[in-house]
DNA sequence: CCTTAATCGGATAATTAATATCCGGATAAA
DNA sequence: TTTATCCGGATATTAATTATCCGATTAAGG
């Protein structure tokens, strides 16, 4: 069971929008740069945010990508989401109606005992994303950042705009 | 982030370990047939279980694989862990220290508040599977089940033996 | 002792998912 | 018009999952 990379860049890449003067956006080129990822694939990452509301992007010169709420209106839920997409993990193959003893297809009108199992540990997983904010986040890494590095972000982020 | 097949098949097939007579055990082909699913691939699955110490093997004539435990000292993150191994869903890969405003090694000694996030979403999801034992699941599924198909099961089980 | 039925574990192949790249088109600023 | 940027489709590469095969070992039963 693997989360996509693209979850954890599209994180640490949300927690850095917030410092972009009001009204700008950050090109994919800068964001690659700045995490030192692919920046062909980083593109399709940031799409899957814009069409999940997440971010909303700027076309031609000048344009780029800025969070399209406050950091406070983004959970860790809406992330995992927009980049993985809402299938559940845990795949119910139905395989109690399988073999010589299987159920037929009426007799399972309700989900397998194995299914809902799974299923209500993923709910309590995706309730416990849905209740972190990406501005708790923010917040956290600020506290514990060394001193003057969220600064020193934001200033080589402001250059990268001129 | 998908959940391994083997992770449906090994709970499924758990909860119908128990239905065999004490001492007996039940051979990977007639599992295989009992719910539809590759017989090799299976083994392999079955084997993982044997490692982790949910099930236990009996070779040679007569043999094959009977529950190690009881159901109710089996949770279905035992489960979980034998078939998909210990490593976390979510893979930090430290960005945090890559490009321009990269973090140095030494001031990383924190673990990153995104990997923490995630790691704290994923302990919640542990938790819950490890609440969860098979024998909640068999009851579950026991009380749910179409009058006699339990016992459909351990009459074919038990021609199997034969 | 020999045959049969079973697991064990290593090697390997096939399939699918994740990761990554490229390019032509659209859009907007200068 | 040129330049910088996102958009989306196609495609390639890599890794993970799924699947198979086979020789070795073990134990039961004649």
């Amino acid at each position: 069971m693997q989360i996509a990379k693209g979850v954890e860049w599209a994180t640490h890449i949300c927690t850095i929008l917030p410092l972009l003067p009001p009204g700008r956006g950050l090109s994919v080129d800068v964001l690659a740069e700045l995490f030192e990822v692919p920046s062909a694939y980083l593109s399709k990452q940031m799409q899957l945010l814009r069409r999940a509301g997440i971010v909303e992007s700027v076309r031609g010169k000048g344009g780029g990508y800025r969070l399209a709420r406050t950091p406070d209106e983004i959970t860790l839920l809406d992330i995992v989401l927009a980049i993985e997409g809402p299938s559940p993990a845990f795949r119910c193959t139905e395989i109690r109606q399988n073999g010589p003893c299987g159920l037929k297809r009426t007799d399972c009108k309700r989900p397998c005992e194995v299914a809902s199992a799974f299923g209500e540990a993923e709910r309590i997983y995706r309730d416990a994303l849905k209740a972190r904010t990406l501005g708790s986040v923010m917040q956290e890494a600020t506290m514990n950042a060394k001193p003057g590095h969220m600064i020193d972000i934001a200033n080589w982020v402001q250059k990268q705009l001129a």
